[in-house]
Formats: structure tokens, sequence, C-alpha cells
DNA sequence: TTCTAACAATTAAACATTTAACTATTACTG
DNA sequence: CAGTAATAGTTAAATGTTTAATTGTTAGAA
């Protein structure tokens, strides 16, 4: 093998990291562009993330939001301190664990909610105005099967 | 169709974000780590990006350096600040443009080069390790066609 | 019971990203 | 040629991310 060929080689993996990286950049950018657009127009797209999470489970503490939407913990802090000065969200001791603070919708966070499903909605639409269903949920399937392999390395 | 169906056939998509969002996230980690691990363990994976493509290249603009690491060109002045801080690439004026900064390699960015492959080699023997070439490539294919229709929205 | 280990959240420092506005430069139009 | 439009890069302000260290709290072991 000339050095030509192991440079080629070695570089394969680079249309898939590409794509990868592509495809998150076009899905923060489709829904940071509707989110501006809608009511929801004073939350980023991670601020966005967090709130799904507590409109799917009410409640959470920071370490659990932060594993949903694959955070890293410090990450949590200032984007919940941008959450509760928006008063989006409150966030309180929990008293059977002192460690654990609990961040809960507030009433104006709660009624954000209804904004979301057309959005994803046109979303999923969209996707499968490309692919078809099973296809997605076979790139979606392999995805985490890849993750789960570089993950462990 | 009730309320829970309506909201339970919008979040179809979630699964796929999640996919992309940990893929995304575990082929950062996974360089980072590696390139702590080497002789360039002065870079971080933003960094590195850049610099693989001016491996590729040699030199280029940074518009065009924004566009192959699908950045934005303003996120580009510090990353090649920092390069320059690190004494890994120069920047200069294009005399033929001077609208244009051209972005080479030092002799010490170019030395860096020979690290990058062992990582490539083992990234990309990886994912053969979990899924065949075929459908890695087919994967590639559908993210960049979801791309292609999510980003004309 | 005491001590050690583990855990959640925060902090500091460095790095990174986005938007909009700006400056200097070049291209294009009339 | 003059004026307008487009372009590359920078800046400012706000937001976000990572690592390591820290503090306070809880769990577990002896």
């Amino acid at each position: 093998m000339t050095e030509d060929e192991f440079s080629h080689d070695s570089a394969h993996a680079r249309p898939f990291i590409d794509a990868v990286i592509g495809m998150r950049l076009a899905i923060k950018q489709f829904y940071h562009q509707r989110i501006r657009k809608s009511e929801m127009s004073d939350l980023t797209y991670e601020m966005f993330q967090v709130m799904v999470v507590l409109w799917n489970k009410r409640e959470a503490n920071q370490q659990d939001l932060a594993n949903a939407v694959q955070k890293n913990k410090a990450s949590l802090t200032p984007l919940i301190d941008n959450l509760c000065k928006r008063d989006l969200v409150t966030r309180s001791t929990d008293a059977n664990d002192r460690r654990n603070n609990v961040i809960r919708l507030t009433e104006k966070g709660k009624l954000y909610e209804r904004y979301i499903h057309p959005i994803q909605k046109e979303f999923y639409e969209l996707l499968l105005s490309e692919i078809d269903e099973e296809d997605l949920n076979a790139v979606t399937r392999i995805l985490n099967k890849l993750v789960g392999r570089v993950s462990t390395e």
C-alpha cells in the first residue's frame, strides 16, 4: 500500500462524518427558524430542547435533563438560568435530596407546549417526503448502533 | 384523531433527531479523546476540523474554510486566531482580492498531518466493525438527501 | 458511629457559535 | 466614470460548551 492509498483509505469515514454534521446543523437551523417565527420566539434551539423534555416529563432534576438532551451538566446551569430569567421554568432544591434541584414548568412555560406540535409535524412530514418511514427507522437504528460502538471506545 | 394521537404522531421524528445528535457527539468525543492523547494535544476538535481541510487543500480563504467545516464565517475568526496563536497556520491578505485572507499551514502545521491517519483509520474500522460498508454508504446517502430537503425549507 | 466515596450543581477559564452591523474591497450597472 | 450592490472578514453582544476543581449532600463501608 502506497502512502496515497493509505491516506485515501483512512479518510473513508469523512463523507459519513460530514453528513452527520450537516444533518444536525440542518435540524438545528430548521427548528430555530420555526421557533423564531412562532410565539416561542424568545427561545433558542438549546432552550427549546430542554423545554421539550419538560413538556413530556413535567419536572426533572438537572442531571436527568442534561442526560435527556445529551449535554454536559455544566452546560445546563446557564441554560436553566436563562429559562428562569424568561419565566418559563422554576428551580428549587429537592427536599428529599438536597444535592438535586427540581426544574418545573411555569404556567407560561406550559402554554408554550401548544406551539410545538405543528413544527414537529412539519419536520416529520418533510423527512417522509424524501424517504419512506422504513428507511428513516433503519437510519435511526444504525446510528444508535454506531453510537453505542463508538462511545465504548 | 384524539389529542394524544396527535401529539404522539408529531413526535415521530424525535428518535431520529436524538440519534443524529448522539452520533455527532460520539464522533466529536472520539476524535477529541484521540487528539488529546496524540502529539496534536494543543488542538480542539474544532481546530482539528479546520486543519483537516488545510492538510487536504494546503491553503484556502476563510470563506471556503467556513463552508468546508459547515461553520459560520464569524466563527472562523477566533478559530483561526487560535490556530495562528499556536503557530499552526498563517493568515495573509490575498494580493489578488483584498477582501480575502489566505490561510496557509506553517511547517509545524504540516508536521501534524502525520498524526491524523491512525485516528481516522481507527474510527473507520470501528464503524465497519458494527455495520457493513454498504450500510454505511447508504446512511451517508440518505442523510445527505435529507439535508438537501430540510435545508431548502 | 466515623470516615470515605460518590453524587449534583456550580464556578472559572478557555473555547466556540450566532446574529446583526460594520468596514474595506470588488463587481456590476447605467 | 459614478454610484450601487455584493462580498470577505471583523466586531459586539448574547448564548453555549468543555474541563477541572470545588462545595455541600448523601450513600456506603468498616
